[in-house]
RNA sequence: GCCCGGGUGGCGGAAUAGGCAGACGCGUUGGGCUUAAAACCCAAUGGCCUACCAGAGGCCGUGAGGGUUCGACUCCCUCCCCGGGCACCA
């Protein structure tokens, strides 16, 4: 026999749904806050899976408790309802996606309350509804007016089966992020966004943010800054010069050949008559190539072009080469070939038979070991510079050259310019107007939103081109300025832009003035806690700091950094430990749980299963203990209800203080797993023991942020009309803990032997006499001679013997 | 290759300013209830060994080896394994 859950649950979810949930309605400028936010969900036309269950669970606990102590919470919810894979299903079913996307929204949104998420619904939002996209072109326009917003024809990644451009964040080892097709090069006009401009603020910020380590990490990996020195090297027989970067000038005197990335300006340029064959070649072969299928080759390739640089220290001879190892997007696409003291350059050089020269090493005045040497030494065969460690010598030449006008200092970032265009329907269209008279022409704040039309077809074309640029209606428009014939642009956002700014507008949903007023931002930014899977450690988290920088540039926020503490639930893997999936026939679904348990255990169970950051996998039998506890509570309330209890038990109300700070803390410090076992061991505890009304009903405000559904039906027994959100959190009696009495251990050379209670203030000489009195101890003490001993206050008497 | 995590019973996991290893839960075993099963309740449950009418006791044990310490899952050194991220970025 169970508890009835199906009862309880659906009884309150309906009261709190009744008011419009102003229990959990947020309150502008009231009292101190605090802004618990979860990554919104693409709702996808599979419902919620436990993944979003655990996030949303850790939250909704985190919510609750502080409503509880007296914090004006905002938790809010929405919809992040644009992307690829809308249009791929609606393509598939020949279904427009405003169809059926509401309703998809609509079953996330009867989960999330079946679930008893405690989210403040009048501040949903949909990034898919005009009055909230209106708001992402406008920031869209404001880019373009600050100049982060540039056109350019770029080699593009291109998937074939998805027929759009892909950005390089959405592609995984050369294959499309989506749909695993591998990708293709294609020339297009493509919208970039200056995000490089913002390279080193997005870096140095990373220090300010109480974030996993991993994701600071993986955000600067791809921010990939690195400070070095651009060389120029004359070109014999040429008025050309090619500019290299290096972080490594130490190592210039080994500089052996030169080489320049395919797509260098220079390597058209300058190549031999007698070699000009094989250079165009080479490069019609390479530039086909996507960039991914690139780098995936084993073997070094490369021609060289039959010219010779000058080295600028020394006036030797070095060979110009070409090769698709040096990538023409970072540094200035050029490079000094070092084979000595770089694994690449010295595989280059054994493949074409190129000179090595060392003129680093680990100890001074002696050839490296082995080559190539990569670590920082001393120099060598580096004429004035032999001797100098390599840090000095960095300094040194660069000074030197630096003097005579041949280098300069230089930081080049991985990080590239993000490309903004789509070439699809399901996206919020850019609001720009291209006139073949005025060029690109922007749309005024008043034009705002640009709506996407509705239409019955909006097939690929197929060309990369967007499916909008069939839609003649839509795309034909006089131009603003000179009233000519022009063309909207086609092509559509990223979903991430939506995604950048959406928790800015929870805090101002309905505002049709302005995105969010500027007060509202103050009170309640920054995002205090940011709930979500690590996988957006890079892309949408970084898209989305660089999105708030920008704002905060135009003194339209109040802070630098949108999220000031990030946490990553770990994923759920299925009960064969695999990555949970259709095809493998492991996927758990929270229905089917609720149904079976209620959502009240499911909850519990996903909390209890380990650390929210841990990968775990979901064991079938495991959540029964959630449910024999829950169960559990239900019997014995009613044994409460019967006990007529004058006077408190002293072990119990101890015992029930403990538990009211350490669940304090430990939902403050996210551990949800130890507080559930905590309220677990004192369930054991009081089970057969009779306790006051007051003290269960204070264990059951415990139980609220994790259980609300049981625990405010058991509540609603004694106080009817009272809401655990409203009520106090209770606070401890530090006295009444510090007071018991504690258990000493004895041990004899570091093992345990005894143990005895005593008063918490009992010193070490008390303690002394009471263990050696003990048989025990005294046993273990025959014919030892006793050397000192140590004492830990509270906790353990250590006696050391001698022998 | 580089950078982060992490290795604790049959399983998920507790315990780190160094101080009772294995909380809590699952599973398993035995018992109760039942015509029976499920559910539920009670008890035992790291390994090895000694003892037993009953009570009890010893040794080993946190991936491996070494070190520091009165005392190490926790700190230091060496190594092995697993997970994740990045990967021709000059």
């Amino acid at each position: 026999m169970s508890y009835p859950f199906k009862k309880i649950e659906k009884k309150w979810q309906k009261i709190w749904k009744k008011n419009k949930y102003k229990l959990w309605q947020a309150q502008d400028f009231k009292g101190k806050k605090i802004y618990i936010l979860d990554m919104f969900p693409y709702p996808s036309g599979e419902g919620l899976h436990v993944g979003h269950v655990e996030g949303y669970t850790a939250t909704d606990i985190l919510a609750r408790y502080y409503r509880m102590r007296g914090y004006n919470v905002l938790h809010p919810m929405g919809w992040d309802a644009f992307g690829l894979p809308a249009e791929n299903y609606a393509l598939k079913m020949k279904k427009n996606p405003m169809t059926f996307v509401p309703k998809n929204i609509k079953r996330y949104k009867k989960q999330m309350e079946m679930l008893g998420l405690s989210y403040d619904w009048n501040r949903e939002i949909n990034t898919t509804d005009p009055n909230y996209y209106k708001w992402t072109q406008w920031m869209f326009l404001k880019m373009y007016e600050k100049g982060l917003v540039y056109e350019k024809t770029a080699p593009i990644n291109f998937c074939p089966s998805c027929k759009t451009g892909l950005a390089n964040e959405e592609i995984v080892n050369g294959r499309c992020e989506r749909c695993n097709t591998p990708t293709q090069i294609k020339y297009l006009n493509q919208w970039h966004i200056r995000i490089t401009a913002y390279a080193e603020r997005l870096l140095q910020d990373l220090e300010k943010l109480d974030w996993p380590e991993n994701v600071k990490t993986m955000q600067r990996n791809w921010i990939g800054k690195s400070e070095g020195y651009e060389v120029t090297f004359k070109i014999l027989g040429s008025d050309e010069e090619i500019n290299i970067f290096t972080t490594r000038l130490d190592t210039i005197f080994g500089a052996t050949f030169i080489v320049l990335a395919p797509e260098h300006p220079l390597s058209t340029k300058i190549p031999e008559e007698d070699y000009i064959f094989n250079v165009e070649n080479y490069l019609e072969n390479i530039l086909k190539k996507p960039e991914r299928e690139r780098k995936m080759e084993e073997e070094i390739s490369g021609v060289f072009t039959g010219r010779f640089a000058v080295h600028p220290l020394t006036g030797e001879k070095l060979p110009i080469w070409i090769s698709d190892y040096v990538f023409y997007y970072y540094g200035t696409g050029a490079i000094m070939g070092v084979p000595a003291h770089d694994a690449r350059d010295y595989r280059f050089a054994k493949k074409f038979d190129l000179k090595i020269k060392p003129v680093v090493s680990p100890e001074k005045n002696k050839e490296p070991q082995s080559l190539p040497f990569e670590d920082y030494g001393y120099l060598i065969n580096s004429f004035d510079y032999d001797g100098l460690d390599s840090k000095t010598a960095i300094e040194e030449i660069g000074k030197f050259l630096e003097e005579k006008g041949l280098a300069k200092k230089a930081v080049y970032y991985k990080l590239r310019d993000w490309i903004f265009s789509r070439q699809r329907y399901w996206g919020e269209p850019i609001p720009l107007i291209k006139c073949p008279k005025c060029g690109i022409v922007p749309l005024s704040e008043k034009e705002l939103p640009l709506k996407l039309p509705k239409v019955k077809s909006y097939e690929p074309t197929g060309t990369g081109e967007s499916p909008l640029k069939n839609i003649k209606k839509w795309i034909k428009v006089k131009c603003p300025k000179c009233k000519g014939d022009a063309e909207r642009e086609s092509h559509t956002m990223p979903q991430w832009a939506g995604s950048c700014w959406y928790y800015l507008r929870y805090i101002d949903p309905k505002n049709n003035k302005e995105f969010a007023n500027f007060k509202k931002l103050k009170y309640w930014l920054p995002v205090d806690i940011y709930v979500g899977g690590v996988e957006h450690a890079v892309l949408h988290l970084l898209y989305a700091r660089f999105w708030h920088k920008f704002l905060y540039d135009l003194n339209l926020v109040p802070t630098d950094e949108p999220f000031t503490k990030l946490v990553n639930q770990g994923i759920i893997l299925g009960p064969d430990r695999e990555k949970m999936s259709k095809s493998r026939g492991n996927v758990i679904n929270p229905d089917e749980i609720v149904q079976k348990y209620g959502a009240d255990t499911l909850r519990m169970y996903e909390m209890f299963m380990g650390p929210l950051e841990d990968v775990k996998s979901w064991d079938t039998h495991g959540i029964i203990g959630v449910f024999r506890f829950l169960n559990k509570i239900w019997e014995y309330n009613k044994k409460v209800k019967k006990y007529k209890v004058e006077k408190e038990n002293l072990e119990v109300k101890i015992n029930l203080n403990k538990l009211i700070k350490k669940v304090a803390e430990d939902i403050e410090a996210m551990k949800f797993n130890t507080a559930i076992s905590s309220m677990m061991e004192f369930m054991n505890f009081v089970y057969d023991k009779k306790i006051s009304i007051k003290s269960w009903l204070t264990f059951i405000k415990l139980l609220f942020p994790f259980a609300p559904h049981i625990a405010q039906e058991i509540y609603s027994h004694y106080y009817k009309n009272k809401f655990l959100d409203r009520e106090k959190w209770p606070l401890p009696d530090l006295k009444l803990i510090s007071e018991e009495e504690r258990k000493i251990i004895i041990e004899i050379n570091g093992k345990k032997r005894d143990e005895i209670l005593v008063p918490s203030d009992y010193q070490i000489e008390e303690i002394k006499k009471l263990a050696l009195e003990r048989e025990k101890i005294k046993k273990f003490l025959q014919n030892k001679t006793i050397e000192k001993f140590i004492f830990v206050q509270n906790k353990i008497l250590n006696i050391v013997t001698k022998d």
